[in-house]
DNA sequence: GTATAATTCAAACGACCGTTTTAATTGTGA
DNA sequence: TCACAATTAAAACGGTCGTTTGAATTATAC
């Protein structure tokens, strides 16, 4: 009798047919491109070219299938996010640029680039109940890290203004990598553009306090 | 017989029962929660109080049904933000700010305000390919115009940079009125500081072109 | 009141959903 | 080679999906 659980997936890498790798790819595949409630476990068993039980033996369910896709990708990123972060404090002079680097860097560049950019795109705007645990457990910590970071470059700034900043950053981030190519922009640069660009914009959002700041009763 | 068909859908608005408008908001509110895939039809009947059939007979389907949620919602926004930067042009003192301005406050100041906004994030980053088509047909008009606007204030500025600052805005616009309080920030502000903050981090990243543009030849 | 159209309703359509069972197959160590 | 565990496969589970049908009901016009 088998162990009917996920929590020994990782026993047989040595296997030849790499089930669990090929449902991984079709699971991320299908949900980049249809989120979670468009993926269908036929669909990823076709696609994974893979019975459809293998889906229950080795992940449990869909869900835990979405986890180990969720983990396998967006748990690195994040780790590298932190790795770098804390080699820029360790520099004693961080500034916003580093930081910012830090935290959108490791989303552009790595192995599996494109999947794992538009893996995360997708997960921070999926409507599922599903990935809401996984979100908060894989991406809260982060980002209390980032934002105290940047408030400790800016001491001035009111604390609940920067967290929304950094998520003006996140929404950005996220839109910018959801799609590859298409809508508002006729053709999409490159990604090293992309990413240069992005950081610059998100570093000018930070920059001193209130730029201007005109009274807003405005015209309704 | 029936017309069988959506297009004659506004014929009749002086029935008492107002099936189409019950259908409009169970669909609405579903589609925000869980978007296109994740709402069933007899979720939305049943939140209509409605017969499941009644939608087949005043849409003509499922899609026919969210594009009239859609239109009824991001249609009226769109046109406020063009008559806004028309207006904006008509003084010919036209400044990133009042762009911007123009561009965001519909979206934040409308009556539905929270549906409205809340619409326009899921819409935005919605998978399903249904939407697909609706999103150019609503949108590609009016951020091109936009776009060309704020291509006017910074002639300087490369019209690709422009085009791609103006995506970040329109991703961080769709991230922060996504999820009405959770996630990254503690507790989510007045729906009036969200929008100064949104406005002021967008026109940040606007002003001027590159800033300090360090090279980017990174620590892999 | 009666004909006629518009609308609502219960019920069912075939198709697909995620999951489970059971048996067959494969790999592995003794 | 033989037990035995690990994995794969076919088939079916009950349930929900979006849509359609045809009759019952309601509103409208004459």
């Amino acid at each position: 009798m088998s162990l009917n659980s996920a929590q020994k997936s990782r026993k047989s890498q040595c296997k030849t047919s790499d089930t669990q790798g090929r449902l991984l790819n079709a699971a991320e595949a299908l949900f980049i491109d249809a989120g979670y409630a468009g993926m269908s476990a036929r669909a990823i068993a076709d696609k994974a070219g893979v019975n459809i039980a293998a889906m229950g033996y080795h992940f449990g369910s869909k869900q835990g299938l979405l986890e180990a896709v969720l983990i396998r990708r967006i748990a690195p990123i994040n780790t590298s996010r932190r790795l770098r972060l804390q080699a820029v404090r360790e520099r004693r002079a961080e500034s916003i640029r580093d930081i910012l680097h830090a935290f959108l860097w490791p989303v552009f560049f790595n192995e599996h680039e494109a999947p794992a950019r538009r893996l995360m795109g997708r997960v921070m705007t999926e409507p599922a109940e599903v990935v809401e645990p996984l979100l908060s457990l894989v991406f809260s910590d982060v980002i209390e890290q980032f934002v105290l970071a940047v408030a400790a470059c800016f001491p001035k700034q009111d604390r609940g203004l920067i967290a929304q900043k950094f998520s003006f950053v996140v929404g950005a981030l996220s839109f910018t990598v959801l799609r590859p190519s298409e809508r508002l922009l006729g053709s999409a640069p490159p990604t090293e553009v992309s990413f240069e660009r992005l950081l610059n914009f998100s570093i000018d959002g930070f920059l001193e306090g209130p730029s201007v700041s005109v009274n807003s009763k405005d015209i309704p």
